[in-house]
DNA sequence: TTGTATGCGTTATCAC
DNA sequence: GTGATAACGCATACAA
């Protein structure tokens, strides 16, 4: 069934029945009618494959993330699925598992698909091949927004950013509050702009309380648990260990708590711990971990609504969204000096 | 830039382009050669779109499930995308948040997308609309597989499940074993298949053993934490509360947990339980839960297979996969009797 | 082995 | 208000 059937059926041509479906202004109501009723009886969908070709764009969006597995990207993907929706869009899913090359094949990979606009979560940040793609994108009219993370090269994109820095800021102080001095920090793959941005929070609070920064203090792993649990093993067998840990993300997070389970500690007793993301399960099972916590689906629905702002207008000027984060206290952030 | 460009600048006809695209045999290795040569150098990439329309089919799959923030469904969505992308096929992503007719929307919306293929795990499993939109879409040549979850009705449709009977009747097997003999489940929506088969293990398990089916020891919620809470809540509250109790998936376990932990209770230690499907993150943090394991990003692969055997042979036989389950003791299955 | 011509299902630009 | 008809970019049957 396609519109020149219904166009047949309804004694009219193929340009009427397209005015329909497009709700054109100028069709007279009874013509309009009697068409609604043939394509209802004979249950018909115009073809999107059709329009996008002849309108040269799709209703679909490209979201591509570093990592499926990490509960922080779906929380990206659930907002943005749910603003899409509710704007009559679509979500192409992609996942490069941080890996470069892997993320310049799926770029290319979505040149033939005629996508409305693209939400990437980088994994080559300094890879200019990404830096080049996107922006070919954009100067082909293909929006494109940042979400989480920066890249090099990418000053005039939009992007929708977690205040990490401050996040982390607020973190350390409060661990400061409770006294501690030594304070380690377990960070990802320097990188990383979100990472980096950590770290500098971290520094400040330090900075701005008279606390000198000491190397051996700052652990650098990836975004992953284990080297978390490596860096978390390192600093723990240092002749002055830390008596506060912040973790960089929710896996790294989970890398340390792994090592001091094992190793019969308790966040909130031997060690303080604040974590950055929060990690649900956790609470609910009474394991009170503090964590700085942002709202990953406000992130990817924010994140989805500009970009259809610069759908419906290619005029619209580039957008720098901060999404604030939020310190919640459970107790782990305490512990014996 | 499209084929006509690339054919007049590599003086060849678009037919001769098109056949070097898509490989075709019958074309000298000199043009092939002068045409990829054109194509490379202006970085073309042919449109998909226009390809669609032409061959009427698209590269494309929809996955519909029912509740993105449950990591079962997002390990699943994970092995779907692994091997769409390793056949080049792109993935569209829809959450229904269990609603029928949400569902329906859906299921109406990707009509118009011209799908290679669609797996879902229905939300509307008696829903005479989902069936009856599925089966349209089957005899139409879009192939269906439904994961996870049967619906009614859709008898002659591919499955990909999990062996659930199993794996309950292996748990609670486990418990009784255990010397328990006052033995709950914490069931969910009765309509969903999962539940029904997860309940019919626990009962044949008694069964077999000689122990008599109590109905205060059968609660039933829905498959959210918040209402397992209750049941749980339910359960111990009874005059001669259960030793030991079976959670019908993760979400609901950790509501029973949540429960626990409130009111001073351990699992292994107090109350025995064993859920269905891991949490990791638990057992990193020192939270030793058994459970029912099965991977879902097989179940997803697996699921992808056979849609993908149905999109490139139209006659292949129907398949009914079922993934076995394995069960993991890690102490709560152990309690004071 | 290659080229020509037609169709895929829409939208949009003209006319009327 | 409505109707022909030319794009949109590609695949393919048929010719050569």
């Amino acid at each position: 069934m396609n519109i020149k059937e219904i166009a047949r059926l309804a004694g009219v041509s193929v340009a009427t029945v397209s005015r329909v479906i497009n709700n054109s202004e100028s069709v007279k109501s009874a013509t309009r009618e009697r068409v609604h009723a043939v394509m209802k009886e004979h249950n018909y969908i115009p073809s999107a494959t059709a329009r996008d070709l002849s309108f040269q764009r799709s209703a679909v969006v490209a979201a591509v993330v570093p990592d499926l597995k990490n509960p922080f990207f779906y929380g990206l993907i659930e907002g943005i699925t749910r603003v899409a929706d509710k704007n009559h869009y679509q979500v192409l899913i992609f996942n490069t598992n941080e890996d470069a090359d892997k993320e310049y094949e799926v770029l290319q990979a979505i040149r033939e698909r005629n996508v409305a606009g693209i939400l990437i979560t980088a994994a080559g940040v300094r890879d200019e091949r990404t830096t080049m793609l996107l922006k070919e994108y954009q100067q082909s009219g293909t929006p494109v927004v940042l979400v989480d993370r920066y890249i090099e090269g990418g000053e005039g994109m939009d992007t929708v950013m977690a205040d990490n820095e401050t996040g982390s800021y607020e973190a350390t102080c409060e661990l400061i509050r409770q006294g501690h001095e030594r304070i380690a920090i377990i960070a990802g793959e320097k990188t990383l702009s979100p990472v980096y941005e950590r770290e500098l929070g971290y520094r400040r609070a330090l900075a701005e309380n008279g606390i000198s920064i000491r190397k051996k203090y700052i652990a650098y792993g990836n975004q992953m648990a284990d080297r978390s649990y490596s860096c978390m093993k390192k600093l723990m067998s240092l002749s002055k260990p830390p008596t506060a840990v912040f973790c960089g993300n929710n896996q790294m997070s989970l890398g340390a708590l792994r090592y001091m389970f094992e190793n019969g500690m308790r966040a909130g007793d031997n060690v303080a711990i604040i974590g950055f993301d929060d990690i649900d399960v956790l609470n609910d099972v009474g394991i009170p971990l503090s964590v700085v916590d942002r709202s990953e689906k406000d992130m990817g629905g924010k994140a989805m609504e500009i970009l259809l702002r610069h759908i419906n207008d290619s005029d619209a000027e580039v957008a720098h969204i901060s999404v604030p984060t939020r310190l919640i206290l459970r107790g782990s952030e305490k512990a014996k000096l």
